[in-house]
DNA sequence: TTTATTTTTTGAACGCTGTTATTTTTTTGG
DNA sequence: CCAAAAAAATAACAGCGTTCAAAAAATAAA
């Protein structure tokens, strides 16, 4: 409060220093990421990542409160281009084309990112506070947000008549939606992958179709002329 | 081989033990269970279960060859419940009925076991291939198994005709229903539940909304005639 | 009943984890 | 150069799953 040098501008060497931690928490970061994206959650080991960039464990606690934050840090920065990944699909006319579009960046991204995708998607129970707490912090603005970016498409999509009777809760709609493809992820990235001792419950080669597949059902099911 | 006091009859007091052996196997269990279902996979702590049986904690190495091989005959005992549940099913007459009534079976185990239903159906990949290793031992009859089950719906709707054009590859419908299914659930058991900081993404309150518009888009984008 | 054998249970330890209090080192500003 | 502040390291704690040798208990044999 009555601090007068530290009010304003910074000197030259807080600006380094300042720098220089943002360097070290990069690291870390990217360190950490790679444990993370290759074997999980719990492969990620504080000891480890010290061991990496050369700096005792105990350094870490400097830059992150503890191993939830970092990974927390890790996921949100990464859940970044998923959302600008799939604003993208806003620049398509037509709410269905948006939709499918959406559907599918949505879908690439998480096959593309397993281990992120489980742990923003499928959270801890014990995980949930801290995460929910974290995206308190900063939440993205609503509109962007993955769900409630489908509902406003639903909703131009109620708003122009496009589907059938009976279908007027842009909500209940998107999440349906969502879970649609929700599954059709998960299931790939957690039973595509052949074991030594089962064939895979599902064919990964095949993913396409299944994806086309899911699109077409909501296309007939939903849409009132399901040809356009 | 050449021992022939343990060539067939038991005797009584071999009997008791084994009586006995189960009897602490099922205690270890339930107790495991209860935390297990309660907080998850990492709250199930061996230790725990030792104080809780009044035992060391090494003494459950008897009875289980680790931690993992615990958990993983809970789960493959309470999915006996599962599969019993889903092949009722099949009490039904037409295909359709089958498979709408094995969607609510399904559906409704999934949200009263989350715990259960997260590491059966989401599995970790360090934990897939001893899973994988353990289902190969007394892996269930394919024809009960969850999707095998559906597919086998699907083949005797194909067969009498009753899909739209272009869907002939059971297999694959199969999959993408239970990807919708499985999304469906997995969203309610994670999402939700409402936390201090945000309002759930999902109003658990209109889940059978939900599971209500699937089978409906499921039922007109599938079928000739979806009004029966 | 006493003895030998086998089974069950335990206590103590190992290596690992995240985390923290204390001490040392380094850096900063006067 | 020196005091103040920040950063880093050391060492430890409590917890985890797991293992192994020793103790205890139960069984079978004499």
């Amino acid at each position: 409060m009555d601090n007068p040098t530290n009010q304003n501008t910074p000197t030259p060497s807080e600006l380094r220093r300042e720098r220089e931690r943002a360097e070290l928490t990069e690291r870390i970061m990217n360190v950490a990421r790679d444990m993370f994206v290759n074997d999980g959650y719990e492969a990620v080991t504080l000891r480890k990542i010290a061991k990496a960039i050369e700096y005792s464990p105990a350094a870490i606690y400097q830059y992150f409160k503890d191993k939830q934050d970092l990974i927390l840090a890790i996921i949100r920065r990464d859940y970044q281009d998923l959302r600008e990944h799939l604003v993208e699909c806003l620049k398509m006319e037509s709410p269905l084309e948006r939709s499918i579009e959406m559907a599918y960046r949505y879908v690439a991204w998480g096959r593309t990112h397993p281990n992120h995708y489980r742990l923003l998607m499928v959270p801890h129970p014990a995980w949930t506070d801290a995460q929910s707490r974290a995206w308190a912090q900063d939440a993205p603005p609503l509109e962007r947000d993955a769900l409630a970016l489908l509902k406003t498409i639903v909703e131009d999509a109620i708003r122009r008549d496009m589907l059938k009777e009976g279908y007027s809760d842009a909500a209940a709609i998107a999440a349906t939606l969502w879970a649609g493809l929700h599954g059709l992820v998960l299931l790939e990235i957690t039973m595509g992958t052949p074991t030594p001792y089962t064939t895979p419950a599902i064919d990964s080669s095949t993913f396409d179709n299944r994806f086309n597949m899911m699109i077409h059902i909501f296309k007939e099911g939903l849409l009132k002329n399901s040809d356009q």
